[in-house]
DNA sequence: CAATAATGTGTTTATTTTACACAATAAAAT
DNA sequence: ATTTTATTGTGTAAAATAAACACATTATTG
């Protein structure tokens, strides 16, 4: 390894001086991700909840939070998270928003990355149950710890306008659904009634939808086709122009 | 002003070090925020960046930006820093994504949160000219510092799907515009071309322009109907279902 | 084999989007 | 005053998309 030269030690002085007058202004804030993690169950929409690990919030609810490591990546952290709670991992993420007020955390100062998360409740089985982990229906979560109740519903909205340009709500489903199951997890989702020809109609038209030869297995009635979702191809194409319409 | 012995600069450097290494032990980063300022001026899209402040970067340009400070909310920091480089305040300005990768910043851990914000570069001056802040056209946008180029074209991309569902554009144009400015405005940020009569029809259709009675004032040609955009008018309507489509 | 409970399908109408061309107007030039 | 120029302002027809709506089909269950 050669010896650095006077004028490449200067300028390193001045990159690290930068660093110590953040940290001798304690310029510095926890930083922490939240995710929020929705599943599908019963024709439900729920959330992964926890009970605080603080005492102030202990009868309060909560998202899945950990500070990020300083060696982490941010995406990272959520991945890790959303691991640590779940024992799951290789699932949908993505990033809603980011929440920095002063006074959200009593702890300090803490300022969280929310990320959403979409889970297929019977696929998976929750490994790790601590805190009173589990699901709850969108409907009835109110009056959540923190400033949390503000991420959930953020996060909600988003998930609504997400679903209705990206198919991302189909990772909430098995690999191999039938229409209804399809229509339901929009109904649920969106919160409204959907026709059922026209969402077929909708569905097929977007010609994403394979048909794998199957139909569904025990159900009371005439049971229906089953489709899988055509991911590549979706990804092959791209949609840019919209439409200018507010 | 001595200069340091190489001796004494390599000390320094260690001393440095040791304080960083303290730091990332704390579980805790710098926070920051960084400003994407679209302006719209000669029918082009632009946007407002410094040289940076970093040496390993002098040469190249970055978006404004600053640490958050620990007694500041997120969004007061954002408007702060948008003041600070622009002198305005009283503007659109809304949080777009957070970059938290490990080693996007050479001083340590640096994570920032991207905001965007449009500024109508005809009405305002800016009174600070600080590390040759300008106007650089969207197009010639290219290898910025840091990972700002990355940030800059999520931003941008961002841009051009918000405007799409929401007026947020219009704060580019004066308050009393023609059509044929709006459209420029569309065309631009979306880098497309219209069709002069079905823009006018979806616009006229959307029912927010309000015919204010005058006519453009000194152009070589016949003059266009200035419009204005009614706001209130936008807040009431709420556009819940846009239906699915991708 | 009848009853059940859901699937699967088609048409009509209304709405929205696209494509496209010419007359009207104010300013500038002559 | 008249002509030229450059841009505004407007309408219609065709195509695509979305919405409304009802009945025959098919496995399963009893």
């Amino acid at each position: 390894m050669s010896v650095p030269s006077k004028d490449n030690l200067q300028k390193s002085i001045k990159t690290l001086k930068t660093i110590q007058s953040e940290v001798q202004n304690t310029n510095r804030v926890a930083l922490s991700v939240d995710c929020v993690i929705f599943g599908f169950d019963e024709n439900k929409l729920k959330v992964l909840l926890i009970r605080s690990d603080l005492k102030k919030y202990q009868s309060k609810w909560s998202l899945l939070g950990d500070l990020v490591k300083p060696e982490e990546d941010l995406d990272e952290a959520a991945y890790r998270v959303l691991k640590q709670r779940t024992g799951l991992n290789d699932l949908y993420l993505e990033q809603v928003s980011t929440f920095g007020d002063v006074s959200r955390h009593p702890a300090g100062r803490v300022v969280t990355v929310a990320y959403c998360s979409l889970i297929n409740i019977q696929h998976y089985r929750l490994k790790i149950l601590d805190n009173e982990l589990h699901w709850h229906e969108i409907e009835n979560v109110t009056d959540l710890a923190f400033d949390h109740q503000k991420i959930f519903e953020k996060s909600y909205v988003w998930l609504q306008k997400r679903v209705q340009e990206h198919p991302l709500g189909l990772s909430l489903l098995p690999n191999k659904f039938s229409l209804r199951e399809l229509q339901n997890l929009y109904e649920a989702i969106l919160n409204i009634k959907l026709d059922r020809r026209n969402f077929r109609k909708k569905f097929f038209s977007m010609d994403f939808l394979v048909d794998i030869g199957e139909n569904e297995q025990n159900v009371p009635h005439r049971p229906g086709r089953l489709y899988r979702f055509d991911y590549e191809k979706f990804e092959k194409r791209k949609k840019t122009w919209s439409g200018i319409d507010f």
